[in-house]
DNA sequence: CCTTGTCAAGAGCACTGCTCTCGATTCTGT
DNA sequence: ACAGAATCGAGAGCAGTGCTCTTGACAAGG
C-alpha cells in the first residue's frame, strides 16, 4: 500500500501504526481514560513530544483507536454472517459481537461506554459505527425476500414523528415494513444494553455468567422482530 | 438527624455533604473522569489535602457519588409509580428514568457508563443499584395478582443454567413465572441500552430526539413481558 | 551542493492524586 | 477544671500527566 513513496513517508506510516499498536496495548491494560501519551512513547523508546508529530493531540489518537475498534467489531460480526439458516446466522452474529466485546473490553468501553469528557466524536466515526445494525437489517431483508419474516401481529405501526424518523432507515432496508424497522432499533439497543451490563458488571449476582441468558435473549429478540 | 452529637461531628457531617455537593456540581460540568479533588477543594476554599480527612481517596468520593446517583434515580422512578392503571404506571416509570437520566447525564454515565479505570465498585452499591428493576418486578407482581399479566405463549421456559440463575430472582417476585423473570431482565437491559444510546450519542441520525421511540419501546416492552 | 522541510529531543508550564508533617483546635476522661 | 488524646486545616513535596516551544540533526528535492 505504500510502494511508490519516499523513505520518509514509509517510515511515517509505519511509525503511525506502531503508535496505534502500542496505544491499543496500553488501552487494554489501563483503560481509555488512563491512556497516557508518555507511557506510549516510553514503550516505543521515543520522547513524548515526538508523538505529536503523528497525532496532534490525545483526542486524535483516541479517534483513530475508536474507528479501529468499530471496524474490528464490524469485521468480527460480518465474519459470522453467511450460511443458509437465517436464525442460526442471527444467533451467530450476536455471539460474534459478544465474543469480540469480551475479548476487547476496553475497546468496547471506548466505543459504547461513557463519552470521553471534552471529546467530540467526528463524523468519520458514524460509518464504521453502524456496521452491526446494518448487518442485522441486511439479514432481515434477506429473510423478508425468502418469506421467512413474519412480523408479529402486535407490532404497532409507527406514527407521527416516529414514522418520520423511521423513514430515514428505509433506504437501508427498503423492503422491511416500518414496524420491523422500529423493532430492529429496539433489538439493537437491547443487544448493546445487555452487553454493557455484562461487561460493566451490572449483571453480577443474577445472570452472570451470561452465556445462556445471552443466547436466550438473542433468540427471543429474533422472534420479536419476526424472524422464525 | 444529627441532633445529639458534638459540634465537631455536626461540622464534619455538614462539610461532608458540602464536599459531595461541590463534587456533584463539578461532575455535571466536566464529567467523572475529570473530577479533580483539587478543583473541589478550590471551590470550597480549602486546601486539597484537607479533603482526605473526609474521603480517604478519590475512589471513595466516587463511591459516595455513585450511591447517591443510584438513590436519586431510584427515588425518581419510585415517585412515578402508583396509580391503578398498571400500563400507564409502567410507561411513567420508563419516562421518569429517562427524565432523570437526561437531567443528570454525567451522573447517569457515572453509574451506567464505562467503569472507572482502577475503580472497583464495593458491595454497598448493589442495593441502591437494583431499585429500578425491583420496581418493575413489583409492578409485574401486582399485575399478576390482579390477573392483568398474560405472558405470551412464545416465551420459552428457561432451562439448564439459565433456570438456575432465574431461581435467584424468585425471592424478589415469587409469583411470577420464570419465563417472565427472564423477559424482565431482557427488558431491563433494553431500557438502559436505549438510554445509553440516546445519551451517549449513538442514536444521532436515526431516532434522535428519542421521545416517540422511547415511548413506543416502553409499550412494546410492556407487551413483551405480558403486561396488557 | 545547498536550501527547505521534517524529525526527535529536551526543557518547561500548569495541572493531577496523594503523603507527610506541623501547629492549632476540640473533645474526653479524670 | 484541666491534661492528654483525637481531629482538624495548612503547606510542602513527590511522581505523574497533556501539551508547547525551541534547538540541533537529518533527509529530500531543486
Amino acid at each position: 500500500m505504500n510502494a511508490g513513496r519516499t523513505a520518509r513517508e514509509r517510515a511515517r506510516a509505519e511509525l503511525t501504526e506502531e503508535i496505534k499498536g502500542a496505544a491499543r496495548r496500553q488501552l487494554a491494560t489501563v483503560g481509555a481514560e488512563a491512556l497516557s501519551l508518555r507511557a506510549v512513547s516510553r514503550e516505543l523508546g521515543m520522547v513524548s513530544s515526538a508523538l505529536y508529530r503523528y497525532f496532534p493531540s490525545r483526542d486524535e489518537l483516541l479517534t483513530a483507536l475508536i474507528i479501529d475498534a468499530y471496524d474490528a467489531l464490524g469485521e468480527a460480526a460480518e465474519a459470522a454472517a453467511g450460511g443458509d439458516d437465517l436464525l442460526a446466522e442471527w444467533v451467530a452474529i450476536y455471539t460474534a459481537v459478544r465474543d469480540w466485546a469480551r475479548a476487547h473490553p476496553q475497546e468496547y468501553a471506548l466505543i459504547y461506554g461513557s463519552p470521553i469528557s471534552g471529546y467530540k466524536a467526528p463524523q468519520t466515526t458514524v460509518e464504521p459505527a453502524i456496521r452491526v445494525p446494518l448487518l442485522l437489517l441486511g439479514l432481515l431483508q434477506r429473510a423478508q425476500a425468502s418469506g421467512r419474516l413474519s412480523p408479529p401481529s402486535d407490532a404497532p405501526e409507527p406514527s407521527g414523528l416516529l414514522a418520520q424518523q423511521t423513514e430515514v432507515l428505509v433506504p437501508l432496508a427498503p423492503d422491511l415494513p416500518p414496524a420491523v424497522l422500529v423493532r430492529t432499533v429496539i433489538v439493537w439497543t437491547q443487544l448493546f444494553g445487555m452487553l454493557s451490563f455484562e461487561l460493566f458488571g451490572q449483571l453480577v449476582g443474577s445472570m452472570d455468567p451470561a452465556d445462556e441468558f445471552f443466547e436466550s435473549a438473542s433468540r427471543q429478540m429474533a422472534a420479536f422482530v419476526g424472524l422464525t
